[in-house]
Order: C-alpha cells, then sequence, then structure tokens
RNA sequence: GGGGAGGUAGCUCAGCUGGAUAGAGCGCUGGUCUGUGGAACCAGAGGUCGAGGGUUCGACCCCCUCCCUCCCUACCA
C-alpha cells in the first residue's frame, strides 16, 4: 500500500541554497576570511548550542523571545546562540590563561532567531563576525572597520555606507541637557527610529505625548512614560543629533585614521542618531548598508561593549565587534548588480565528454591531467556504447551548468599523430572565431588555461 | 507583535454566477537526430486544487478553523 507523501517543506524562515547561490556565498565568505587574516585575525569556532544559563545571561527581556531554547533529551535546558557575542564571552572567560590580549579573531556560521521571517529576515542566517578583545578606543575600531571595509571592496562592493556613533557622546549630551542616565538605554531606543519615523515622531515619544492607541501594548506604553523628559531637553537631544561636529570632534582621530585604511570619505558618515537595539554597546556602534538596498536592512552592525566578562568573570575586559549578515549582504549585492546571484551548478571548468563507453578510460585519463593541473573539470558520468549519439545530450547538460569549456576526444582525434581532441568554449554562440578547435592532446591543459585566463 | 493580500503541476499562472474525466506556458524525461549546447516539432511523466471540517444533489469556487507565503508596519543581520 502506498505511503503518505511527505511534503518537501522546509521550517518557516529556514532555507536551502542550491549550488548557484551556494557558491556565490561561499565567494563573499572567503574574501572576508581572506581579508580579515590579513589584519592578523584568526578563526574561533564555538558550539551552535549553548546552556541556556549562558545564553540568556546578557540579554534584555526583549531578545529572550528570540532565542531558540528546549530541553535535550537529558533534561539540559539549551538554546541556539543568536549571535556569537555570547559565545566568545563564554569562551574567552574560560580560557583567559591561553589567551593573549589583544585576542583577534573571527567567526562565520549560522544564528537562529526565533522571529517572524520577512524578506531579509530568516530563522536561520550566517552572520560574519569579527572582534577585537583587550584594547581601549579607537584603534580597535579603526582595525575592525578597515577589515571589513576591505572585505567589501574586494567583493567589488564600492557602494557601501558607515554609519558610526558613540554613545558616551550622547551620554554627555543627556547629562549636559539634565537628564538622568539610567534613562539613557531607553532613551537611545528612541532616538533609533529617528531615521524611520521622523523627528516629530522622536520628539513626542521622547517627551511622553503619543496617543495610547500608537502602542502595541499597556507594557510598551507604561515604558514610554518612564521615558518622557522635558520639552526643552528633548529639543536640545534632537539639535545635538542633527549636528555631526560634536561627534566628529568626540571621535577624535578615528575618522582620519579610517580613511588612512582606505576607506573612502564617501563610505563613512559620522551619525549622531544612529544607536543601535543591543544593550551591551557602550561606546562606539556601527552599522553597514549597501547603497540602493537599504530597503533590505543593514548588511553590518556592531559596536564596543566594555563590560562583556561581566557575568563570567572578575576580570573586566573590553571589546569591540561587529557581524555582516550574509544572507543580507548577498541579497543586496545581487540587488546593486555587484555580485551575480547565481554562479552554475558545476564548479567545474572544463567538461570532459565521453564520446563512447570503449573511450570512457582515455577520457578519465584526460579529465585527470586537468585536475593535476589544478583545473575542476567534470567527466560524463551516464553512458551507454552510443558512439556519439548522446554527445548532444552532454552538451547540453554542459552549458545548462554552466561549464564554460568542454573537451571531446572521439576516435577520429584520437586516433591522429599526435593523437588530438577537440575543445569547445561553451561560452560563446555558434560560428564565432575559435569556438572549436582540434588541439593536440598534450597541449590541452595549455590552452585550457589561456582560454580561462 | 499589529494591519492587508494570497495558496491550483517543479516554476509562473488560467479555470465562467458552484456542474461531471482540472488546463496552458516554462522546466523535466525521451524521440525526430549513430560526431556536437542554447532552435523547432512530437510524445511522456508530474495534481488527494495548502490541511481539516461544514453548507449543497454536486465544491478548486461559498462558510469556519488551522498551516504556510508575500506586502506595509514595530525590532534586528
Amino acid at each position: 500500500m502506498a505511503q503518505e507523501r511527505i511534503k518537501p517543506r522546509n521550517l518557516r524562515g529556514f532555507q536551502d541554497f542550491l549550488p548557484p547561490s551556494a557558491q556565490a556565498r561561499q565567494r563573499i565568505v572567503d574574501t572576508f576570511r581572506e581579508a580579515f587574516e590579513l589584519y592578523g585575525f584568526a578563526p574561533l569556532e564555538t558550539p551552535a548550542l549553548e546552556t541556556e544559563e549562558v545564553l540568556l545571561s546578557d540579554m534584555g527581556v526583549d531578545a529572550n523571545k528570540q532565542i531558540y531554547r528546549f530541553s535535550d533529551l537529558e533534561n539540559v535546558k539549551v538554546g541556539l546562540r543568536f549571535d556569537f557575542t555570547v559565545s566568545l564571552a563564554r569562551t574567552v572567560a574560560a580560557n583567559l590563561n591561553r589567551i593573549s590580549l589583544p585576542f583577534k579573531r573571527y567567526q562565520v556560521g549560522p544564528v537562529w532567531r526565533y522571529d517572524k521571517p520577512k524578506r531579509g529576515r530568516y530563522r536561520e542566517f550566517t552572520q560574519i563576525d569579527l572582534d577585537i578583545i583587550g584594547v581601549a578606543p579607537y584603534e580597535p575600531e579603526v582595525e575592525m572597520v578597515a577589515a571589513v571595509a576591505r572585505g567589501l571592496g574586494k567583493l567589488g562592493a564600492d557602494n557601501y555606507i558607515f554609519r558610526v556613533n558613540d554613545r558616551r557622546y550622547l551620554g554627555e549630551v543627556l547629562e549636559r541637557l539634565g537628564v538622568v542616565p539610567e534613562k539613557g538605554k531607553d532613551i537611545f531606543r528612541v532616538l533609533d527610529k529617528l531615521q524611520k519615523q521622523g523627528e516629530k515622531k522622536v520628539r513626542d515619544e521622547l517627551t511622553g505625548k503619543l496617543l495610547l492607541q500608537d502602542f502595541e501594548s499597556a507594557l510598551e506604553y507604561e515604558r514610554m512614560q518612564e521615558v518622557a523628559i522635558p520639552g526643552e531637553a528633548a529639543d536640545g537631544l534632537l539639535a545635538a543629533i542633527k549636528d555631526t561636529s560634536g561627534l566628529r570632534e568626540h571621535l577624535g582621530g578615528f575618522l582620519a585614521r579610517v580613511e588612512q585604511e582606505g576607506v573612502g570619505e564617501g563610505n563613512i558618515v559620522a551619525d549622531p542618531s544612529l544607536t543601535r537595539g543591543l544593550d551591551y554597546y557602550t561606546g562606539f556602534v556601527c552599522e553597514v548598508d549597501i547603497r540602493g538596498a537599504e530597503s533590505l536592512g543593514s548588511v553590518g552592525g556592531g559596536g564596543r561593549y566594555d563590560d562583556l566578562l561581566g557575568r563570567y568573570s572578575a576580570n573586566p575586559l573590553t571589546g569591540v565587534g561587529m557581524s555582516v549578515g550574509l544572507d543580507r549582504l548577498a541579497d543586496a549585492l545581487a540587488a546593486t548588480g555587484v555580485l551575480e546571484a547565481d554562479a552554475g551548478q558545476s564548479s567545474a571548468q572544463v567538461f570532459v565528454a565521453v564520446f563512447d563507453d570503449a573511450l570512457r578510460a582515455e577520457c578519465a585519463s584526460i579529465a585527470r591531467s586537468l585536475r593535476e593541473a589544478g583545473v575542476p573539470a567534470e567527466m560524463w558520468l551516464a553512458g551507454g556504447n552510443r558512439n556519439g549519439r548522446t554527445l548532444s545530450k552532454q552538451f547540453k547538460y554542459a552549458d545548462k551548468v554552466g561549464i564554460p569549456l568542454a573537451v571531446v576526444a572521439g576516435e577520429d582525434e584520437l586516433a591522429k599523430d599526435p593523437p588530438c581532441v577537440q575543445l569547445k568554449d561553451l561560452r560563446t554562440g555558434y560560428g564565432q572565431e575559435g569556438k572549436q578547435n582540434e588541439i593536440p592532446r598534450d597541449e590541452l591543459v595549455a590552452w585550457v588555461k589561456e582560454l580561462l585566463a
């Protein structure tokens, strides 16, 4: 009796990446890895699963809801990492005796957040994360921004823009305006909405003038009431936020140093309204966008956290870190035409056709010689003794999976002296010059390298 | 989390005011074609019409519940 068929569906907010897009993603990761290592960053790997205790140690109430949590088969309460910072803190605290400061590391991998999936937002997504532990501002910030910018530049994405700020600068502004520092975090959260919601709405929210119906819950309304500050203070805050000169001064040589590192003036701006939501940032904060793909959301962000180890160790340690969202970056680069959305399905550069099964050994040896020379080569695997009858099918396949060159070694070519092969360029159209050549077998590798160069 | 629009073949969709064996294009497989890809023609495979319940002589179509997807918002990568 027929079993009920299972629908091949994915979990909500989870996605498969078929070879074409997986290849594009890996190219991005490789590029960042290379850029980071040029600055001396080393890889770190930590588990996807952490104990609930560790995961919840540093998060605000809001973040808790987004963490995948469950009990394992031995009833241990665990959860999937929702970013790399918590794991980093735990690892550093546990290995203080083996880590020399500054500790510079990067980590690439999936993280999980249980929120409502949307364009540019997934429940499982990949972060490319970079951190420097143990050195005061702003030299680590400079290096971090420069390393990420280098990766973006190498990808050909010159259309990036960093927005940077320092929460302490805003803290000073608050103090000058007579606002108690305890309100700082909530006020930052409100100010962060400036770009999206506009000045009036932000001012109203700061002074507590929003109507109840604008709120999703009574709890949020209550919270807003706690934030409420006097009108003059709100005006002063907004004025300070619109004027970037104070911040530029606060950041000292940071901007100049970043420029020295090759980040152009057009690729970075001081933006006092940027604060970011995460509570653990205590100083520098930044965000990266791809120009022309802003609607996808920022492709990366980060900042300085001055109490990374607070919950794990008596040693205070400062650090800066940021992460690039691979999924969003790939989307943004594809949307702005920087990177092809789709590579081929095959990673081979040469397709070796099998004229007839009787000649398979010859064909395999040709494929082998290409591989020995470092050229990815794929040989036709299906077969049948058909004397060239399947060539049509083979070329169709090679073309579809995006292999640029094809080799045919049939009876006639191999019988020549010296033995020859046909080398065909699948990228060019019919009847074009140089599309197909009969060449000595010994010269194949040289010809292939020439054509691929 | 709040609001809106939708789910029919692998993909994009059509399907009359509810009527009998659910269609097209693309894609896939094979053939026309025993030495050559992107073309043309022919054939084939592929659907419990998102799931469950209800109304009805009869439901892809109407009603309810659930699931899922997309868009606009709130938060983030």
